[in-house]
RNA sequence: GCGACUAUGGUGUAACGGUUAACACACAGGUUUGUGGUACCUGUAAUUCGGGUUCGAUUCCCGGUAGCCGCCCCA
């Protein structure tokens, strides 16, 4: 017969123990952050229908063809696996609108899928974590939003020189088209063209944006005054020195109104934004209802992990071996054995046992191979006295006393 | 969707248009059936798939698939 691969689905990954502990270490680190800063954890199914996406329009309509996991269902429904967890969301706070106290912090770490090809920092299947602040449009909540991206890294062990946070207003970018007068079919290539201001040359920057607007384009500083100045330097006074604007900060077309801001690596090798948001002036506008306002915020876990390993914060010791290896001979019934393992476990230990019949040096050795703590080899002798020797598989030190002895020193 | 590069045991590598595809690590067993991570021995296990050229292809050519990188896009 033909054999199935043991390759996981194009462009998804398997989280072997090791790597689970990675993604585990990861999002706890984001939970803990999140809820410090007030945000409450919330979820949703990966099945949404299709018409959530595509609501707004041709190009949306286009991305979810295109770029989505979309399907028929048995009903005839046409569904599709969330590319992103904002409408979902919206979708949640506008159903709730009159039960909600604003304004609202809400934080989750949904799995994502984009039919996409993948390549460095990019899957179809990826997690990202995803916090939302509905109802307030304050500076201070654009300013507490910040602090709080920062405070992520910072949490991970990151100094401000590992990261950048670039920042920018898409109001005042949209202000200064007013001025000039651009369509709207202008401001949108003249959008798309900023976004990619920093992958090219000044003159072929300045060439099409004169091709453009049809007259040469140089962007303005924000004034002092202006909240996205305002914004930068209360960050500034707050020590966030490395957040800088950046008039390139457009995020792409879509429902942001005010304030953008993306997440970069300050090491080249990982050139992908590690994260981004912004403000948005009525993100729940297809539910119909008053405006709601918000500024919200994502970032991915494969491009976490890349920033990780390259500035070395991940911890040595992530794994998730038990601390006791119970080793018992063949002349140990089964019930003594469990029994055994079972007084440990009720103090908090994690004990594992490892009943089959391979030789006992084998056992231990690959114990200590895989991080266990302690072992313990479990015979008639000790099972008739209640005296078990423990043997500590790092040094090779054995000590010996009762269960509850034991106990006590391995939780020392 | 477009383009570059790559594809040999579980992992990392080697080799050749021609006999049985080599080595290391890992894994399993043994030397040692109550004490490991050293040593020695043994074992499991590979040329991505399809087509072409050829007496003969793992090697050369074309295509598929997959990986990786870049472009597009990134809600």
């Amino acid at each position: 017969m033909e054999y199935l691969s043991t390759q996981p689905y194009k462009g998804v990954r398997d989280f072997y123990p090791k790597e689970m502990a990675v993604q585990r270490y990861i999002f706890d680190g984001w939970a803990k952050t999140a809820e410090r800063f007030g945000y409450e954890c919330f979820g949703a199914s990966i099945f949404e229908p299709s018409a959530l996406y595509k609501a707004k329009g041709q190009e949306n309509e286009e991305m979810v063809n295109e770029q989505t996991y979309t399907f028929t269902d048995r009903g005839d429904r046409e569904v599709t696996l969330r590319p992103e967890l904002t409408p979902s969301v919206a979708r949640m706070v506008a159903g709730k609108r009159h039960d909600l106290h604003f304004p609202i912090r809400w934080y989750s770490i949904p799995n994502l899928y984009r039919y996409e090809r993948p390549q460095r920092g990019r899957l179809r299947e990826f997690w990202q974590l995803n916090a939302d602040v509905f109802g307030d449009n304050t500076i201070a909540c654009d300013i507490d939003m910040l602090v709080y991206v920062a405070n992520i890294f910072k949490d991970f062990g990151a100094t401000l020189e590992t990261f950048v946070i670039r920042v920018n207003d898409r109001g005042f970018v949209n202000s200064v088209f007013d001025s000039l007068n651009l369509t709207d079919e202008q401001k949108r290539a003249m959008f798309l063209l900023l976004d990619k201001k920093n992958k090219i040359t000044a003159e072929a920057f300045d060439a099409e944006a004169a091709e453009i607007i049809g007259a040469s384009f140089i962007l303005p500083t924000p004034p002092a005054d202006s909240r996205l100045a305002q914004t930068v330097q209360a960050l500034h006074n707050l020590g966030l020195t490395n957040v800088i604007i950046d008039p390139a900060i457009v995020r792409g077309f879509n429902y942001y109104t005010g304030l953008v801001f993306e997440i970069y690596d300050t090491n080249p090798e990982n050139s992908r934004a590690l994260g981004g948001g912004g403000r948005y002036d009525n993100l729940t506008e297809m539910f119909g209802g008053e405006p709601i306002t918000g500024i919200g915020f994502g970032m991915g876990d494969v491009s976490m992990v890349n920033f990780l390993t390259t500035h070395n914060l991940l911890p040595e010791a992530l794994n998730s071996a038990a601390t006791l290896a119970i080793l018992p001979l063949q002349e140990a019934t089964a019930t003594e054995v469990i029994a055994l393992a079972n007084t440990f476990r009720t103090t908090g230990i994690t004990t594992i046992v490892d009943a089959t019949d391979r030789k006992l040096g084998k056992k231990l050795g690959n114990a200590g191979d895989d991080g266990v703590k302690f072992a313990l080899i479990l015979g008639s002798d000790e099972i008739a006295s209640g005296v078990y020797a423990l043997k500590h598989l790092a040094s090779g030190e054995q000590t010996s006393g009762t269960a509850e002895e034991l106990i006590k020193k391995i939780l020392s």
